[in-house]
DNA sequence: TCTAATATTATCAAATTGTTAACCACATGC
DNA sequence: GCATGTGGTTAACAATTTGATAATATTAGA
């Protein structure tokens, strides 16, 4: 698990900054505060946080102007910027966009809702290539078709693949002859009873693994 | 350049529909549309947009069914999903966030501010800025057209180019003949089935050098 | 024990991809 | 206008892999 993600928030109003505070943080985010432009910027490049909230209309420096400084320097080219505003005029929400901001988000805002955008952003943000499941020694990247055990590559055919992917991705759990053959063969093709066995029986043998264990009258499961 | 992006819009009133696709296609990009959830689903697997727009109250199956039963599928679990609804009590905003949607807005949008927001989302799924990819020995400059192995250039065809370029856009990652289909060839092209082989048998002779495995049944991927 | 369920093995047809050559469209230079 | 070259697609066939089945052996459990 990697650690607390960071938020820094700026706004002039100690209010909002500490109910969002509290909701960011209950959510187990780190969170920083910032009282104006400049104050984030120096927070900013302190803590590197991974989104920054920024209220427009702040004493000194605005928030456009503080996106456009982050912006210009490498540091903070992929930082989450999102803007919170009470303006909500047409022409500030796009200048605000096309700063740079990742979003525009307009008072009044429920703390909920704050959330949901924040987790939306993040979960995003962290969908950068992993498609894998690790199990032990195991290693399974539906993306790149490949199963690793203990470093070595093993090449399983198609129907191997999506039968191993499927009982792996619920270990434990048994699967019924029919829902392998639903999710794996779809509904459409019919085939005959001993197919899943050979199939099984193929995974088996390739990944020298005892890992799959029968369930005699209902089903398979994966387990390590 | 790549080809446009594309996006689905699902909206159930024609008006609605016709005003963004008319926004987005001046804006430069291909749009797709749907009458109801069953129609998104169809044209989703069809065209396999980079942006889906739904509406959450739809006949039939509503947006929040058609995100649920996307993301549950590998192919989209990275497509940008947006709301678009005139639904904006809380609830149903949160519930459409955790669906896995990228976005939630509420109607009525200025078209306007919807491009802004799509241009900033696409803006962040693209961490392309760099042009120019270098994996191991082998350099490909997408704005130059060219290519590069241990100091010697190697001409490619441009289908040739943009099929190795989407290849080496993602190490690793099998792209399904579909993908590629869609990426270099369009979604209006049709062509026949040996086609994609040909091109690759082509960028693997010229290359000569063993960086394209076929991963058969499923499709190809690129691997130094 | 006895039986139904599963494992194993070999085999073969079907599906998929590789390879080559031919064809057409289009651009280029003469 | 005419040869020439290039790019892109397709057709035809070869090579390969896959996956289903049949036949048989083995096992778990009532």
């Amino acid at each position: 698990m990697s650690t607390a993600k960071k938020i820094l928030i700026a706004d002039d109003e100690p209010d909002i900054l500490e109910i969002i505070q509290f909701n960011l943080q209950t959510e187990g985010y780190e969170v920083f505060t910032a009282k104006n432009g400049d104050e984030a910027l120096e927070q900013a490049k302190k803590y590197q946080p991974d989104l920054i909230i920024l209220d427009i209309m702040m004493p000194g420096k605005n928030g456009i102007d503080v996106c456009n400084i982050l912006r210009m320097q490498p540091a903070f080219k992929e930082t989450l910027i999102v803007f919170l505003s009470a303006l909500s005029d047409e022409g500030t929400e796009i200048r605000g966009l096309e700063t740079g901001a990742d979003d525009y988000l307009t008072k009044p805002i429920s703390p909920k809702i704050l959330l949901s955008k924040v987790n939306a952003l993040f979960r995003r943000l962290n969908k950068e290539g992993n498609n894998l499941l690790q199990l032990g020694d195991l290693k399974i990247d539906r993306e790149k078709y490949i199963i690793n055990y203990l470093d070595n590559d093993i090449i399983l055919a198609r129907k191997e693949f999506e039968l191993l992917a499927l009982l792996a991705s619920k270990p434990g759990k048994v699967f019924l002859r029919n829902e392998i053959l639903n999710q794996v063969w779809g509904t459409e093709v019919i085939v005959g009873d001993r197919t899943i066995d050979v199939h099984i029986r193929k995974i088996r043998q390739k990944l020298d693994l005892d890992c799959i264990t029968t369930v005699k009258g209902v089903g398979y499961k994966f387990e390590l």
